[in-house]
DNA sequence: GCGTAACCCTACGTACGAGTAGGTATGCTC
DNA sequence: GAGCATACCTACTCGTACGTAGGGTTACGC
């Protein structure tokens, strides 16, 4: 019998991609443990063991997903920063790439970097990820400080650090469940609470993203 | 046969908070999949069915772990807050309660609240916590703005304070993890980075906690 | 001292889902 | 067109852990 296949063989590199698409859609909606190897290969059209065969196991298969979305992230965020800007300007290039990011990818923000929050395999490679975030706010704070010929204990700048990336990370996670947000706009308020703080907010300062 | 029973009958309410503090000892190590209901039963002295009777099944055993400490927690902020101070004491004394509380309860916290957050079931119950918390300092703000005979959209309230439990939990997360790490420290430090934001810290402002 | 209600147990049924065994088809190389 | 590697599948095993059936024991009222 020479049916048409329905699906063509296609070559690993594409099927992985495909599979990983399914992951994080899945994963996203059900969480980690809540999603089934079964429906993950239903949904990338292919069936279980091929999964195996590509992927390796369940917990190999998220860390490829949280690892894939977070270069992703990484890279973006990155390439906006550069290094030889005044702080508050790259403060607002990296948050403007960071919401972005976070506005075209929602599933997979949602999804991986909620998931992976108190999962004990999962956790280490979420750090990582933080701590390169945290490790860059720091050094931006850092740089800015020695600029002006002023210094300040490590833990110090890593707990300032620490705020603005939860601040942060809060904030997406709002972006994520509100599709009608914009990101730039969220980009600016974060902008706002980050570099003025309350205190100035409630009398009335407030800061504007440059005209440029 | 005449033994002594190792443990003696107990009424039910006092069962059912040796059980609640078992689960969420046990819940905190392992995660909420990874723990098991022989475990946590082992872990209160008793045995499986009689946590079945009390509380019900996992998931409403989970649930009404984090009801429990979620309860102390906001009552331990809202009796350290009275609203008729002026905004800077209330964000301060709240930030005070709420990382002693976290600093106390580093279990309960770490564990419940990092738990809940993608897993399906429990994102209701937590996400009611954090809108009671996001109301409380966002009416403060408001409170604090009326004050000064200023007004601002409701939306725009709610991100900051979203900015600030954000950033708050971040630090509670931190202050988990670091055992040595003093508590009040951490909310004088929060406090810095919410009230002055990075802007003006970075130009040397900062803020010391009244004498009183 | 006897009934009844509460507390408490051991031992099981069962379902779900991770991971695999073993085999088939397709295309590529020579 | 023979050989071989790669893509792919159906159908299973099996551990784990939720939830329960069914029965024993202690206290308390009367």
């Amino acid at each position: 019998m020479v049916t048409t296949p329905a699906f063509r063989r296609l070559p690993r590199a594409v099927r992985e991609q495909q599979m990983l698409d399914a992951a994080v859609r899945v994963f996203s909606r059900r969480g980690y443990h809540g999603a089934s190897m079964d429906e993950i290969a239903e949904k990338a059209g292919i069936s279980k063991p091929m999964v195996y065969a590509y992927l390796g196991s369940k917990e190999e298969l998220f860390v490829a997903c949280l690892h894939r979305e977070g270069t992703r992230m990484v890279e973006a965020i990155a390439g906006a920063a550069a290094p030889d800007l005044p702080a508050d300007e790259r403060l607002w290039r990296g948050l403007r790439a960071f919401f972005g990011f976070v506005g075209a990818h929602r599933d997979g923000w949602s999804v991986l970097y909620r998931q992976a929050r108190g999962e004990p395999p999962f956790v280490d490679e979420l750090t990582m990820m933080r701590a390169r975030m945290i490790e860059v706010v720091a050094g931006m704070l850092d740089n800015a400080l020695r600029t002006e010929g002023r210094e300040v204990a490590e833990t110090e700048l890593e707990v300032v650090a620490y705020a603005l990336v939860g601040a942060t990370e809060s904030l997406a996670d709002w972006l994520a469940d509100h599709p009608e947000a914009d990101p730039e706009t969220t980009a600016t308020r974060m902008m706002n609470a980050a570099w003025l703080g309350a205190g100035q907010l409630l009398r009335g300062i407030t800061w504007h993203p440059p005209a440029a």
